[in-house]
DNA sequence: TGGTAATCGAGACGGTACGTCATGTCTTCCC
DNA sequence: GGGAAGACATGACGTACCGTCTCGATTACCA
C-alpha cells in the first residue's frame, strides 16, 4: 500500500460533491486566474467543505488534474487514436490545429495554463501527470507516427520520441511563454519544417507516400 | 507624470542592498524551489528590509529576473553571438549541450524553473521577459541561423522563427514538464532531427557544408 | 407529542455501548484535560459511532455529568446521609477532609473540572446539574446541619442554606481557581472558622455539644 | 528572558488596536457569551487581522484579563484600599453589595464568566490571574482584616486567609453555578454569619467596636 | 420463527474556528 | 531621502471538531 494516513472510503464518496468542486475549479480558473485560484475559493462557490477536497485530492494540482480529465471526458471524444488518412502531413495539421484552437480557448486553456503551473512546482505531481495524462497521449502521438514509419513516410532509423516534441514542443512553449499569437499557419508551418527538416531541398522533396 | 506612486529616486540606490537581495532571492530558490520562496525570506536573507524590494521590483519574479540576469552577466559570458564555426550543426550541439549542462545544474536550473512559473502566471512579466531577455536571445539565434542560410546550410524558404522553436523548443519543453532525462544525447538527436527533418532519406543529405 | 425529533428508544439501548463511552469520557478528561476533550475523541476511544453519542446525550458536558455519576454510583457510597456521631465539627472535618482527598486525585478531579467548565458555559447543563446533582447533596449537607441544630449545636436562627455556601463553599472556590493547595488543615480551619466565627472570643465557647 | 518566539516590540505597538481589540472582546463575550466568543470574531469586530492578536496575547482568555483590566481601571476606580469606617460589618456589607451588583450586570458579568472558563481550563493563566489580579485584591481585603484584628474586632488567632474566603468564597461560588439570585440580602446574611459564626449565642455578641 | 425496525460502528459531509504564514502597506528610527 | 525593522489588515493555508447525514451489519421485539 502506498496510501498515507487514514484512507478515506472511496465506496461511500459524495460524486455530487465531486463533480461540484471539480466544476468549480474549472470554472474559477477560468474567472480569475491561477495566481488567484485558491482551495477555499474552490470550496466555497461548490459549496464543499474544505475537507471535503483535502480528504479525496493532495493538491490544488490534483484536482485541477482531475478536472481537466472530467472535461475531456465529458465530451466523449476518448481519441481512440489519431487520424490516419494515410496523408502524414495532412493527419498531423488537423490535429495541431485543433490544439491550437484548444489553447485559444480560455474555458480550456486557462485551467491547462494552472494546472501546468503546479506540474512546474510539484515533481509529484508531474510523475502523476506524466504517468496518467501525458504518456497515453505520448503513446497515441508516437503509434500514429510509428505507422508512417512502417508505410516508408518517415526515416526507418528516426526517433519517434524526439519527433513528438519536435511536431508539438513548439506549440506548447510558445503558448506557455506566450511568445507569440497560436495560429494555424504556424501549426502548419512547423508540421512542414519538422517534417522536411531546415536543410535546402527539402522542400522538393514528395509530400505524399513514394510512388515506386 | 506617468510614474506610478512616489517613484523612487534611482541615483540614491544603495548598490549593495540590491545586490545582496538578488543573491539571495537565486540562493533560496536554488535551497528551498520555488514553492517555498518568499519575499519575506529573500529579505531576511537579504538583511533587507520588505520595503526595499518593494520599492524597486514589482513582483516576485522581477527580483528572479533580475537576478537570472546577475547571473549571467556576472559570468561574464556575454555572448555577443553564438559560435560559427561554419559547421551549423556542430555549433547547434556546442550550444544545446551547454544547455543541458546548465539545466541540469540546480543552482541555474531552479531559479529559472521559479522564473518560469511566475511568467506563466502574469503576462506582465511574460512580456518584460520576453523584451528583455527572451527576444535579444531569440534574435541571436535567428542570426546564427540566418548566416547559414546565407551559406546555403539551410532551406531558403525557412521561417526562422520556426526554425528556432524547432530545435531550442523540444530541451525547454522535456525540462519543463520533467518529461525526461536532459542528455546531450538527446541534444544531438534534435539537432539531427531538425535539420534533416523526419522524412526518409534525410540523413543521407550532406552533414557539413555543400562543397562547390 | 412534547418530545423533540425522533425520541430514542431507551428499551433498545445497548448498555454496553452507553458504559464504554461513560468510561472513555471519564479516562480521556483525566489524560487530556477538559480542553482537548472532544466527542470524536470520545466516541474513537470507546469504539463507538458519534451517532450512538449524539443520540443519547445533548451535549458533552452531559456525557461527563453521567459519567461522573456513573463513577459515584459505581463506588457504592450512596451515602444516605452525611456522618452524625454527634460532633458537628469532627464529622464536617471528616467530610471535607474526604473531599479535599477526591479533589487531590486527578482522576475525579479533571473530570469533575471538566464538568464544571461545561455548567459554567451552558445554563440548561447548570440546572440539571442543580437538580439531579446538587440539590440532593445540598439537602444532605442541610440536613446534617438541621440535627445539629435541633441539638443546640447550632444558632437557632442560622440560614442552613448560607451555613452550606459558608462550609462547602471555600474549599470549592480554591479548588476551582487553583488559588492554593488543597489540604486537610485547610478543611479544618475553614470548618473551625464558620463554626466560631471570626469575631473575638468565639474560640472560647465551647466546641462539643453544650451541656446541660 | 522568559519569551519564547521573536519577542514583538512593545514601543511600536499600535494602541488603538490593542484597545479596539479589548473592547471587542467584552463586547462580544457580552453579547455572544463565551461559548461562541472566538478570536476570529474578536479580530473581526475589532478590524483587526488575527495574527495582531496572537502576535500580543497567548490565548483567548489573556485578551479577556486585559480586557478586564481595561474595565477596572477605566472606572478610575483603583481602590487603593477597601472602605474602613471604623466599622467592619457595615464595611463588608458594602464591598460585597457592590460585588453583587456587578455580577448582575451582564457587561461585568459576562466577560468574567468568560474569563472564569479560561482560568479553569489554563493553569498558566490561573497563575498569571492569581499574581496579577487576584492576589493584589485579595491583599487589599486582607489589610482590612488586618486593621480589624488590630482594633479587637476580629479573633487574635483568625487565619486571615481563611476569612478572605468565608466572606467572598459563598459570593463566588454561588454566581459561578448559578445555584441562586445573587441579593444583597445574600452579602449581609454571609457577612453576619462569617463574622459571628454558626453557634447559639453569637448574634448576641456585639457587632460595634467592643466598648471600653 | 422470520420480518422489520431501531441501534450500532463507521465515516463522509457542510461548516466554523483554529493557529500559522505570506502578502503588500504603513510607520519609526537610523544614517 | 534610502534603508532595516517590523507592526498592521488581509486572506489562504491545512487541521481539528462540530453536529447531521447515510451506509450496511447486528440486534431484539412482534407478529
Amino acid at each position: 500500500m502506498t496510501t498515507q494516513r487514514k484512507a478515506p472510503d472511496a465506496a461511500r464518496r459524495n460524486e455530487t460533491a465531486r463533480r461540484a468542486i471539480l466544476t468549480a475549479a474549472l470554472d474559477l480558473a477560468g474567472e480569475v486566474g491561477y495566481a488567484r485560484l485558491s482551495i477555499e475559493g474552490i470550496a466555497a462557490r461548490a459549496g464543499a467543505g474544505k475537507q471535503t477536497i483535502y480528504r479525496w485530492w493532495p493538491s490544488k494540482g490534483a484536482v485541477l488534474f482531475d478536472a481537466l480529465l472530467m472535461l475531456s471526458e465529458g465530451q466523449g471524444d476518448q481519441p481512440a487514436d489519431l487520424p490516419d488518412t494515410g496523408d502524414l502531413e495532412a493527419d498531423l495539421k488537423t490535429v495541431l490545429r485543433a490544439t491550437v484552437d484548444e489553447l485559444n480557448d480560455p474555458r480550456y486553456s486557462e485551467p491547462m495554463r494552472a494546472l501546468a503551473v503546479e506540474i512546474l512546482l510539484d515533481p509529484a505531481l508531474a510523475a502523476d501527470f506524466a504517468e496518467r495524462l501525458d504518456e497515453p497521449v505520448r503513446e497515441l502521438k508516437r503509434r500514429r507516427l510509428s505507422r508512417a514509419q512502417a508505410a516508408g513516410q518517415l526515416a526507418a532509423d528516426a526517433d519517434l520520441d524526439v519527433a513528438v516534441d519536435l511536431i508539438w514542443g513548439p506549440l506548447r512553449t510558445r503558448w506557455l511563454y506566450r511568445e507569440g499569437p497560436l495560429t494555424t499557419a504556424f501549426a502548419d508551418t512547423v508540421v512542414e519544417t519538422a517534417l522536411n527538416g531546415l536543410r535546402p531541398g527539402a522542400s522538393s522533396r514528395p509530400t505524399s507516400p513514394t510512388p515506386t
